[in-house]
DNA sequence: TTAGTTATGTGTAAAAAATACGCAATGCAA
DNA sequence: TTGCATTGCGTATTTTTTACACATAACTAA
């Protein structure tokens, strides 16, 4: 095993979107007993893990990534760094760490990162049983300061998602435009009216029509659309928006 | 001295703002041979120290803007963890470590945080001969990776500006319209209508007309306004903006 | 085959916001 | 008292946002 930074870590909040819900992935955190193997308590953390020597934090947070879900170079970004000297010292935290990661310091700095997937393709590792995607108004109890850190994610993402076309990082290469609608509806908090958004995303350069149409819906099979962040990347332009 | 953690640094972007110019406080650095005494190299850096053990990063950050400015309780905002390995090991900034901290770690981790003060405000501490404003687009040779770091602010700086009334703690407490937008106009990078900003302020509940004029200039004396956070946070509503 | 159901595609009108200017008023200075 | 520089107020035009109407396509069930 190589060493690791004893008091930093990564932390990534990686969020998916199916059926018109927006997910985290979690870890499931269960402690047993050493001798009567009784569980002692079970919760949840994001996907998190010490930064090893001469390691940069962001190939830490790719690693992570990689590792939780098989997934590379997707969207991943950091959003905050958590420094609270409390923040590992509550009493399931600390027999947590005492038992799995003894030689962790008491003071340990999480840089937390934001990540963007397709939670309708099936997780590519298999082997994390224990890893599962929660809706994010049914999330478990969460260990750590996961709670504030996912919460704190989802501000990023919503504040992200009015100025920057990120979303399509957690729909699959071709969507309708329903689909992007119910996506931004949900990050965002609002009703967005369908005949105006249709109008909005047709200003769009980035979002393609392709000549094809949905197959296997019981209605009038809607127009499939891409995403081409080289478009995006070319027509982009900055504004003058004050808005309070 | 109270022992710091080796490889964990908060470094303070802190913006001024006078005479139509936002500049950036800067510390001397000069390494001088310890036999000779001749002067190996001089260049500056931002605010910056390392985190003690047992300190929280936000106090940490605190810390050090107490120190070098004299201010404490104004903005301060993490903005970006700098965590590349290599970000210490150019050959003037190892010189530098070698000589001044040798306890330090060749991989140090650094939160950089936002600070935003009225710089026509004379310093109140004048220990700091070596610490001077320097105007954003005059900066000197900067050390580690802090071109970056004041470059990363300048965005962060830019892009809040947008959505948030922050500049405000740039301008002096009390202000005319033409000071606040010239202040928009130097972080923004755009030049704005005067009247059309006039009307856009006006918007603006937490932008309060004072009954008092300006005094000591050589033409028609503008009107006087104060910034309220309180009413602020009493009007602030969130809006759908998808600008692209 | 046909009526029913559901979601899609297109359009138009009104309201609100952003932009582009014109011009008079103020206060000091020459 | 005239000129200069800047402030304060106003109006017309364009652009963007918002609200809402209706016809169409594709499948389902009778």
């Amino acid at each position: 095993m190589d060493a690791f930074i004893n008091n930093l870590s990564v932390d990534c909040v990686i969020f998916g979107f199916s059926n018109k819900t927006l997910n985290v992935l979690l870890t499931k955190r269960e402690l047993k007993d050493s001798e009567t193997a009784e569980v002692v308590f079970t919760d949840y953390t994001v996907q998190g893990h010490h930064v090893y020597k001469g390691e940069n934090i962001n190939d830490a947070a790719s690693r992570v990534l990689k590792d939780k879900t098989g997934f590379e170079n997707i969207f991943l970004e950091q959003f905050y760094t958590f420094g609270e000297t409390d923040r590992v010292l509550n009493e399931r935290d600390q027999l947590w760490i005492k038992k799995k990661y003894p030689m962790v310091s008491d003071h340990v700095i999480s840089v937390g990162y934001c990540s963007l997937v397709d939670s309708s393709v099936l997780m590519p590792d298999t082997s994390h049983q224990d890893t599962v995607w929660f809706p994010i108004d049914e999330l478990p109890e969460l260990g750590f300061d996961h709670a504030k850190m996912i919460s704190m994610a989802l501000d990023f993402l919503r504040n992200k998602l009015r100025h920057e076309p990120i979303g399509f990082e957690l729909l699959p290469e071709k969507f309708t435009l329903s689909e992007m609608q119910s996506l931004y509806e949900v990050i965002l908090g609002t009703k967005i009216d369908r005949r105006n958004f249709s109008k909005k995303v047709a200003q769009m350069k980035f979002v393609i029509p392709l000549n094809e149409k949905q197959k296997g819906v019981a209605h009038r099979a809607a127009q499939v659309f891409i995403f081409s962040k080289d478009v995006y990347e070319r027509t982009k332009k900055d504004k003058l928006i004050l808005s309070y």
